[in-house]
Parts: structure tokens; sequence; C-alpha cells
DNA sequence: TTGTACGCGTTATCAG
DNA sequence: CTGATAACGCGTACAA
């Protein structure tokens, strides 16, 4: 309600001299610096932020941009985001797509205007559609959990990831795991596809089977498990944990016991990993502390876009366990071979 | 990029009728609205908000409170306040404060100034602490989840809810049924548990054993199981379905078998919750529906602070079942009178 | 119907 | 070190 002229007349100072006592600007008095903090304290003066926006160009506000609030995954993320715009003394403008992507460049671009910087968690949008959205207004954007030529971003080292999950597997003897995969238009599915591809190529004689793309919730995974079953396989890696869950929940409702006979290794680590019974063995993906880098990404301006890749984790838990050999008579699975989507994978 | 003025003069018209031609207003030629639409078309032209935030004091923003995105209650109401401030034509600038009620009036603070209305869902600010905080600044404020004097709010009936599910385990059987209780300073506990002292005083013989309070997160829940195990309990009602979960974990842990031996029952409904195995018998809270009713609270201008309830439904799933006579031949529990604390209790 | 001019609250420039 | 004053982009009385 008090605006800095009524700080200025209190303190007996002129606007401008207000002004850079309260923003700490050289070339004040100490005894004027004094007073119009106490004027300012004394009327409860709060800066308004729109007119401040109007002159400096900057709104203080960093926005964000996810599909699905609700899903663990994402809201991690805000989290971390949150987190670090408070901090540095901004707020979060936050929209939620719905998963539908074809919204996702309005939205971004209304969005856009009222922030100094977006954070994109658009795991789906395809590169051609996204990007027009990075280079088009002038402010910053940072990508998380996807990489574009165009945008600084943060990601994880999924290939590291992908490879400690396949390790773990291959060392408890399973030499022929299962890939329940995410979305073909993902681009962290790609990454995946990608590195099991080569991990099953140089490894010999242990291979990869792909199962197929579901949708990266529990019902999916649901799918991937009957999938699972009728190939025989005996260990599953899935997209994430959601899938993951859906997994475990259909293995238990047809009666085959995890880890005994199948085991079951997800990717993300979201709470809900540690919570359900058996425990999920899964990848620990560090989401929040990718939120609060993609927010320092926004001001890092470096001349080529910095991609950030954070280390992840395999966390074992008790969805896994030694393979058994008398599992199934089942015949050997004649493994597909992994399908790589071109399109996204290109990058 | 693009700002009025250069829309006016592509547009060979003043200012004044640009902005009146852009906004709808009467008093402009057909032609001259053509023009002047053609023109910030092709110009790209889009408003400044915060020049536009200036003269009009509006921002065309709500701002959302909430404890912690990553809780599935709150990131349910985010979804609706998201939903209906995009669908109202404004954005939504969202703050967690991490559980930490100490930083809540702080945030709300500094919200508060670049907002058009505040959305709080602090289930835990003392009432003495919240008060100021709703009449202080002008901006418009809604509660979700609880109710005050000061404010319109949006919550559930509670009542009912408890009433349901209580009916629905006497039918089945159990006369004597736990509840694990949330925080003290939940103004949403204070409510379950004033419905479940009204209900078991009026009901006759069977009564409800107050197990404590527990935090609401799943860790809570299995201290909870714990202790309705140690009073011989056949039936356990939770605060939310996070404890519920937490419970459900821990009694299988335990090797006691649900709803074979000990019926659970959880509050919200939350995404989890028919996804777990036994799929959980909860009270369904809309609460996404409570997260685009707060923001229509906010536009809301009656003299009085509206108080919605909305209505709660009892979803039976597979954790409840009859019970079971031989179940425990533990000693009839000494039943604990429910304890309610006055300080919130009283609204 | 249209245009002019002022004000919204700050920051920043430029004299004093 | 300090104080006028000019932007910033837009809405809107007021005048034409």
């Amino acid at each position: 309600m008090a605006t800095l002229r009524d700080v200025a007349r209190a303190a007996g100072v002129s606007l401008a001299t207000a002004s850079r006592a309260l923003s700490d600007a050289p070339h004040v008095s100490a005894a004027n610096r004094a007073q119009v903090a106490r004027a300012a304290e004394s009327l409860g003066y709060r800066p308004h932020p729109a007119a401040r926006a109007l002159t400096t160009g900057s709104t203080g506000t960093v926005g964000l941009v996810v599909p699905d609030l609700a899903n663990p995954f994402f809201a991690a993320v805000a989290k971390g985001v949150q987190a670090r715009a408070r901090e540095t003394g901004r707020e979060v403008l936050v929209a939620d797509t719905d998963e539908d992507v074809g919204v996702e460049p309005d939205v971004i671009e209304r969005l856009g205007d009222r922030v100094d910087g977006l954070v994109l968690c658009s795991p789906r949008l395809p590169g051609d559609r996204l990007a027009p959205l990075l280079t088009g207004a002038g402010r910053p954007v940072a990508l998380v959990n996807r990489e574009a030529p165009d945008a600084p971003s943060v990601s994880f080292d999924i290939a590291d990831g992908v490879r400690q999950a396949l390790d773990h597997l291959r060392a408890l003897g399973h030499d022929v795991v299962a890939y329940a995969g995410g979305p073909r238009t993902s681009w962290s599915d790609a990454e995946r596809r990608a590195a099991l591809s080569a991990l099953s190529a140089g490894g010999g004689a242990d291979t990869v089977l792909d199962l197929g793309s579901f949708r990266p919730t529990h019902g999916g995974g649901v799918q991937a498990a009957d999938l699972a079953l009728a190939a025989g396989a005996t260990a599953v890696l899935c997209f994430n944990d959601l899938v993951a869950l859906g997994v475990l929940a259909r293995l238990h409702a047809r009666g085959v016991a995890t880890p005994g006979d199948v085991s079951v290794v997800g990717f993300d680590d979201v709470a809900a990993a540690s919570l359900v019974t058996p425990a999920l063995t899964t990848v620990a993906v560090p989401l929040a502390r990718a939120g609060r880098v993609a927010v320092d990404l926004l001001t890092d301006d470096s001349p080529a876009p910095e991609h950030r890749r954070l280390p992840v984790e395999l966390v074992v838990r008790a969805s896994t366990a030694p393979a058994t050999q008398t599992h199934d008579a089942a015949p050997a699975p004649t493994p597909r071979p992994l399908t790589t989507d071109p399109e996204v994978a290109i990058r």
C-alpha cells in the first residue's frame, strides 16, 4: 500500500535517494540510508513488483511447465525448482499441461511473457515442435530430463543407470532381461533403449528382450507384466517406477513371486518405490537436484548451451534376487531386437 | 517485443483506439477494429503483463501455498487450482513451504504482493497465526481443507465421511474401531475427532479407540499399526491414505492379514490407494474439485465469507472385511477417550 | 467515434 | 552525494 514516494517523503529525501538507499546502491550517505530504512520499515513499505518489472524488465519469476503435477516424478522436480527459486529470491509460476502435448506451445507462450526464464519438463514434445519454442522469445529456457541443441539442459546419466541395473541383474544370473519401455516419443526412453542395445551388443551371450512401449503408468506396468510372463522372462527392467509398481502388482495378482520367480527393477526412485512390498530395486535419480540445477542454468550465460548430466545410482532393495534355473520350462524366448525411434533418438 | 504503440502506428490509429479495439471495448468502428486486429496479429503483439498490471492493479495471477507439492493430497489440489486458473485466463504462482509452518507467513506475504488472490492449504498453522494473514493485505484469500471465520473456504464433509466409514465397519461387525489420528495441530484431524466422538457417544455399545496422533505419512502409519495390534484392534480408521498405507505395510510385515485379521480404512483416496494390495477402502475426497472451487471463491464478493463443504464418499475396496471373532484372545482393550485439542477444535 | 494526455510505482540518467 | 525528470507499456478519463 505504501509507495516509495511515501517513504521518501517520510524520510525527507527525494525519490531517487530513497530508491538508491533501499537497493543498497552506492552514493548514499549513511544518515540518509538509515532514515530511509526506518521510514520504509515503519510504513511497511514493499516495492510494487509490477512497477519494478516494468522498468527493469525482469519479473523475479521463473516459469515451470510440467505434464502432470500429480506425477511424483514431476512433483519432485517442481519441489527442487521451487526451493532454488525461493533461495534466490524468485517466485515460480507453474503450468500443468495435463499430459496434453498439444497445449504445450500455447502454455509456454503464455507463461513466457511473465517470467525471466522457463524450466521445461516436456519429455514427449517432438523435437521439431520443441525447437522453435526454445529460441523463439528472448527469455532463457532450461530443459529437464531431455536434451536439445538450442537450450541448456539437465538430464541424468541414463546410460550408466541402465548399465548398473543390467550389471546387477547379470550378477544375479539373469542372462536375458526384459525391458518394459516407455512412450515412443519419450526422449529418455530413447536414451534407455540406446544404452540397452549398446550394452547387449557388447555383452556377448546375454540379451535384452524388448517388451515394447507402454504408458508410463501403473497400468502400463500391468500390461508389461503379462508380456514378460508370456515371454518367460526372469527379470524385467522398467521405464520408470510407476511401471515397475504395476509390474509388481500384476505379478503378485497372477501368483508369481517377486523376487523369487522374477526380479523387477525400476527407474527414478520415487517415494512409493521404497514403501511398496517388496521394496523396489531401482535406479535413483536426483529429481529435486535437477530442478535446482535447472533454475541455475537459467541465469547461466555461457555462449554454448550447457548440458549437465547428473549421476544416478542403483539402489538395491527387495525386488531383485538370483535367477532360479527351474523357474519355467518355457522355450527360450526369441528376443526381438530393440527398436529405437530414429526421430527422437537422433540427438 | 512489439508494443501497443507499434500496433497503433501500423494500424494508423491512436493508442487509445488500438487499446480499445484489442480489449473489445465499445465505441470502435468495425473498420478500425479489424485494422488493429490485423496489425496486432502480424506484429505478433502481446500485451506486456507488468504494464497492464501496473495500470489495472490486477496481475492475472493467483497464488497457491501448500506444505508439500510431493504430497499427493496437495498435488491433487494444485492440479485443480491450476486447471481452473487456466480456464479463467489466469496463471498460478505456487509456493511450497516444505512443511515448515514457520516460513508460511513470510511466504504468504511475498506471494501476496504479486497475485490477485491467494489459495491457502495450511492445515497446520495455528488459528491465531493464520487470522492476521487473512485480513492483512487487501487481496482475497481462500482456504482449502480448513475453515476460519475471516475467509471463504472449501473443505469436505468430514463428519459424513467418518460416519460412512464407521457405518461400514460396524456393519461388518467391528464394534470397536481404532483411530490413527493426524497431527494435533491439524484442523481436519480435529474435525475427524469431533465427528468420531459424536458418533461413538450416540452409538451405544460400540466405541472408538484413540491410538493417538501420528505424522500424516507412511511412517506414521507404521507406528500406528503397532499400537493397533497391541490394543487388539480389529479395524483401524486412518487420518489419511498415507497413514493407511503405512498401516497396511506394517501389518503385512508383522504377518497379520488384511483384511482377514484387521480391516483398514483410509481417507482422501489418493492415486496410490487403488494401486496397493489389498486395494484400500477409503473415504474419497474431491481434491481437484476443491482446488477449482477455491479459485472461484477468490472472485466471489459476497459480504460474508462463504464456506463450502464438498461431499465425500466411502469407496469400498479390498482392505475391509467382516470382523473375525476368533482373531485374538487379547483382553478387551480399555478404550481411551478421544482427545480433542480445544485450541483448534474451537471453530 | 477518435485522439490527447495523465497516472500507475520504479529505476536510471543526468545535472547540480 | 542528491534531486529533478524521463522512461517502462498500458488503460482510461477527458476533450474534440
